[in-house]
DNA sequence: GCCAACGTTGGC
DNA sequence: GCCAACGTTGGC
């Protein structure tokens, strides 16, 4: 089973939204390298890391999981919606999401300042690719992570 | 709130 | 197909 990292800001969604929803649709991903992940590489059954970005305390801060395949991104027909995206068609979706259970919240948030500074995660793409809101993370960095964020 | 980094768009 | 301009992300 692969397993990822997903960035999200927690005042638009954070991982206590994430637990009192039990389950959400993890839509706006408007960037072509996270779509080709979530459209291509991610299967039910995935394990995630939730990540809070942009704000004060940047980090790890719980676990959750992948529980649909990938599927068209409502959001991008809506006129309504802030996803909204004039130039995709119906019959040939730009953009995919999929469907995010609640595992847990970290006992203890493992900060960026301090993910930086683990050798152990010396070749994180969260690094090399700032700015990438969905990428994937090894199953030693997965082993590593996980360990700080229940301890 | 600022600003550097970087992804995307569009003109040529 | 290149690259400048632009817009957005995200750490501080």
């Amino acid at each position: 089973m692969a397993k990822w990292l997903l960035k999200s800001e927690p005042s638009d969604y954070s991982i206590d939204d994430l637990a009192q929803d039990e389950i959400t649709v993890w839509n706006g991903i408007r960037n072509f390298q996270a779509r080709n992940f979530i459209k291509e590489k991610m299967r039910v059954d995935d394990s995630i890391l939730f990540y809070h970005s942009s704000c004060k305390l940047t980090g790890v801060v719980g676990i959750a999981k992948v529980v649909s395949e990938a599927y068209a991104d409502p959001a991008q027909f809506d006129e309504k919606s802030q996803y909204y995206d004039k130039k995709s068609q119906q019959e040939n979706p730009k953009w995919f999401v999929i469907d995010v259970k609640f595992e847990r919240k970290a006992t203890a948030i493992f900060l960026l300042k301090e993910m930086k500074t683990s050798p152990e995660l010396e070749d994180l793409l969260l690094f090399k690719q700032s700015r990438l809101s969905v990428l994937p993370v090894t199953d030693k960095q997965w082993h590593f992570i996980v360990s700080k964020i229940n301890s």
